[in-house]
RNA sequence: GGGCGCUUAGCUCAGUUGGUUAGAGCGUCUCGUUUACACCGAGGAGGUCUGAGGUUCGAGUCCUCAAGCGCCCACCA
């Protein structure tokens, strides 16, 4: 018998493999779909990644999405699709800007001393830093993708992209300017759309304070309005009361002294107002809430701003100008004390706007901004899935995409930071234009950027050329599959489904999938680096290895539902690896050499019950995994990979082909290698280069030498689906249980066991197998006695586990 | 205020369209160093599937109600 002559190490060590493997792949040049060995006919298959930010450590959240696309991909790619993985970063405008505004601060210097030019050159070399980062994280993650099509959303290509999107928006009515409130961060100084504050409940009070009427009686001298923000009061033009509010009938139309400013305001009617909450009366503050300046905008109220842009007070704020908000807070309530207007504070617990890129407690305020008229847009995206041309996963995201869509607000794009797309808008004087720079001097280019989504927006076409006709966009648009955290369905995924059918109409993708989100494994919260919660990623890998870290992510979890990480599951992935590992050393060792005289053997009779077991069960495995990976239930595929491999497989087969003189372990081998390479790419990668190595593959021409990676996946061979192999097998397996059992607990003899063993069970349809089964039993007894003294002692030992099977 | 999710073994989680005796990993207990693997092998214990009601021949799965936890959305003064 010759033998495989492969050495490999006691245990897989990923640290010495991955580096190696992933550049085998990249010199294969197999993640462009253009060097697949295909005809120009098959079909593509292609995803777009989700853009990781340029300045990102890479984080357990990549991890997941790179992994499920890999997976996605490897799988496609292998059933023979042309895959492509367009990679790319994303600029993330107000997320860079902060970081680099951070180091400046280090330096004691700030974005203004530097300049915009100055400092943008810095968040350029900024970037190059970050990017090369990233990238090379991406690769440990072991992501097949792309990189010659690589695009950064600052790329020039893309600018255009995202210039022609403005422009064709503008020309059609769909971009506007307008004055509206909005949220404001003071530190990063811009506005930021609705999307980007994160809202946190906070303890605070409700301030009850006595507005004089202007002409009091001796009943009634005040109203008294309820406030969580009595600084805002200095911008106050009116007090408001529900029409239907019977308290107040008798003070409509009169006049308030608003105090402190000394100021006359009315009292209104409006319906917005709650009579319920507070007194039923409202101070109006049209400069700094939403509500208040609608109601502003109805009754023709003025409009008094008096918090300031930097977060202070305004010279409106007279004798308060330049306090910061808390302390004219402090000193506005000091002073209605003192005048004996504050009646009384309550604690409240409401909801306040934070910045979602640094945390800071944001203002609303009134500031001219550049919008998309959102509604037209949604109109369409809401089509494309209620006609499931668009497939969302899990589907019950389809009903909140809904609500989202049909509640949507006009989009502010505009951002008053220096690093983004800067708006193709031009001024001279009062004139306006748009698109490119118009001829003549005295043209300034608008300096607010766009909002870091509105390119990403485009990234489903722009990186495949758009707008230009390309043979990119005509092959692989729309993509296949759109995979994300469900955290960002509406700044992304309900984006881009927008734009492109706006501008393409066409759907930018046919599925979208959606993960759920890793959880930190104590507390169960969101992973977050300020926080300290959650795990590092890149030193799981160091520790356990891509691959492990991989099936963790994958197996044990279901489409949008979030789950917490444990340490121990990836360990626990890291002992399967060692165990697939350890079945290719075990086979190399021992088997017969090459794989086409295990394919021969199929053909050969007879073989052994456990063979039939065994291919039985190894074509089952390829359809329901080849179906589940078709119906996104990833986990399911993985788990039933990992349950054959090291339970049915390992634990069952190989200890039976121990005592077998032929075996078709290594024809398992080489499919389970194919099934689990999209899980788990670079182990079984290597053990195929092994073999590759010695040439063992050579000899079979169906598999070539190329890298597993593009190895046809294997199709289900239907006459080796044996159900009644299957049964006998497991029925035998009982017996082997029970003999153990038997044995070692009512010290019984294997003999009598067998021979009570019918008895003993009270399945009625069994027995008739079951007998059969027992009279053959008794005559392998007869048989291990005259086996070789080598097989007899493994029989021995594995208390005739092996022998009984093989023998049947 | 509107919506969603979760509740299954000690822990973390699977469980497609309702269908044999509800699964896995880790942990735990017993035994074991044998031609791969102690990152191992063999075996065991452990669940009235949150509760109550309903539909059905049959419910972890479908319906109604309730409880606890978590999340999302909203102009919560």
């Amino acid at each position: 018998m010759k033998k495989l002559e492969i050495a490999l190490e006691k245990a897989y060590l990923p640290q010495k493999t991955e580096d190696k493997i992933y550049k085998l792949w990249e010199k294969s040049g197999y993640f462009n779909p253009d060097n697949l060995p295909l005809p120009k006919t098959v079909k593509p298959h292609s995803i777009a990644m989700p853009l990781p930010n340029v300045t990102g450590e890479l984080h357990l959240g990549h991890s997941v999405t790179m992994t499920i696309e890999d997976l996605l991909t490897r799988f496609r790619r292998m059933q023979g699709y042309r895959a492509l993985w367009i990679p790319g970063t994303d600029h993330a405008g107000i997320a860079t800007q902060v970081m680099v505004e951070k180091e400046l601060a280090k330096e004691g210097k700030t974005k203004w001393d530097l300049g915009r030019e100055k400092f943008l050159k810095r968040v350029w070399k900024y970037k190059e830093k970050s990017e090369k980062k990233i990238i090379s994280q991406i690769k440990q993650m072991g992501a097949s993708c792309d990189w010659s099509r690589y695009h950064f959303t600052l790329d020039e290509d893309l600018s255009e992209a995202v210039n022609q999107a403005f422009v064709r928006l503008y020309k059609d009515g769909l971009i506007y300017k307008g004055e509206r409130i909005i949220n404001w961060c003071p530190r990063c100084q811009t506005v930021l759309s609705d999307l980007e504050v994160t809202y946190k409940e906070e303890k605070s009070k409700l301030w009850y304070i006595k507005y004089p009427l202007k002409i009091q009686n001796s009943k009634i001298k005040t109203i008294i309005v309820a406030t969580t923000r009595p600084e805002t009061m200095l911008g106050d033009t009116a007090v408001a009361v529900n029409p239907k509010d019977k308290r107040y009938k008798k003070l409509l139309n009169k006049k308030i002294v608003l105090p402190l400013m000394k100021r006359e305001i009315p009292i209104i009617q409006d319906f917005r107002v709650d009579p319920e909450f507070g007194t039923g009366a409202v101070k109006v503050t049209p400069a700094h809430d939403a509500t208040d300046f609608e109601i502003g905008q109805e009754h023709n109220l003025e409009t008094i701003q008096v918090i300031g842009k930097d977060g202070k007070m305004t010279k409106e704020a007279g004798e308060f100008s330049d306090l910061s908000i808390s302390k004219a807070r402090e000193k506005i309530i000091e002073e209605l004390k003192k005048q004996g207007l504050l009646e009384k504070t309550e604690d409240y617990t409401h909801s306040v706007g934070h910045c979602y890129r640094c945390g800071r407690t944001l203002e609303s305020l009134i500031s001219k901004q550049w919008f998309v008229k959102i509604k037209p847009l949604a109109k369409k995206a809401i089509e494309a899935v209620k006609k499931g041309k668009i497939k969302i996963i899990p589907k019950r995201f389809e009903k909140v995409y809904f609500n989202w869509m049909k509640n949507i607000k006009d989009w502010c794009i505009s951002r008053q930071i220096w690093w983004g797309h800067r708006l193709p808008v031009w001024y001279k004087n009062k004139k306006l234009a748009v698109g490119k720079k118009p001829k003549g001097k005295g043209w300034i280019q608008e300096t607010d950027t766009l909002d870091t989504w509105f390119s990403s927006s485009l990234w489903t076409f722009s990186t495949l050329g758009w707008p230009k006709k390309t043979a990119d966009l005509s092959h692989f648009h729309p993509a296949s599959v759109m995979e994300t955290g469900w955290d960002i369905l509406f700044f992304w995924v309900a984006r881009m489904i927008m734009m492109s059918l706006y501008l393409l109409d066409e759907i930018p993708f046919k599925t979208v999938y959606l993960h759920g989100l890793v959880l930190d494994p104590k507390t169960g919260e969101k992973m977050s680096k300020t926080k300290g919660t959650g795990l590092d990623p890149l030193i799981l890998i160091d520790k356990y290895g891509t691959d492990a870290l991989r099936m963790s992510l994958v197996l044990g979890t279901t489409a949008g539902q979030d789950f917490r990480l444990y340490e121990e599951k990836i360990a626990g992935y890291r002992n399967f690896g060692n165990k697939l590992w350890n079945i290719a050393r075990y086979i190399f060792g021992t088997m017969e050499t090459h794989v086409d005289k295990s394919l021969a053997l199929l053909r050969k009779k007879p073989i052994s019950l456990a063979d039939k077991w065994i291919l039985s069960r190894l074509n089952k495995l390829v359809v329901s995994v080849t179906n589940d990976l078709e119906k996104f239930r990833l986990g399911k595929a993985g788990e039933d990979l990992y349950e054959f491999v090291w339970h049915e497989f390992a634990d069952w087969y190989l200890e039976i082909s121990k005592l077998q003189r032929k075996s078709f372990a290594f024809y398992i081998l080489s499919s389970v290698l194919r099934l689990l390479h999209p899980f788990m790419p670079f182990i079984t990668e290597e053990i195929w280069q092994k073999i590759c190595k010695v040439g063992a593959a050579r000899t079979c021409p169906a598999l070539g030498v190329e890298p597993l990676m593009i190895q046809p996946w294997p199709k289900p061979v239907k006459k080796f689906i044996d159900a009644k192999a299957e049964k006998e097998f497991k029925t035998i397996q009982d017996i082997i249980i029970g003999i153990r059992n038997a044995r070692a607990k009512h010290k019984i003899e294997p003999a009598k066991f067998i021979e009570t063993y019918a008895v003993t069970k009270t399945k009625r349809k069994l027995l008739d197998e079951q007998k059969e089964i027992i009279e053959r039993l008794a005559r392998v007894k007869l048989e291990i006695k005259s086996k070789k003294p080598r097989v007899k002692k493994a029989i021995t030992l594995h208390i005739n586990k092996i022998d009984i099977i093989c023998l049947l």
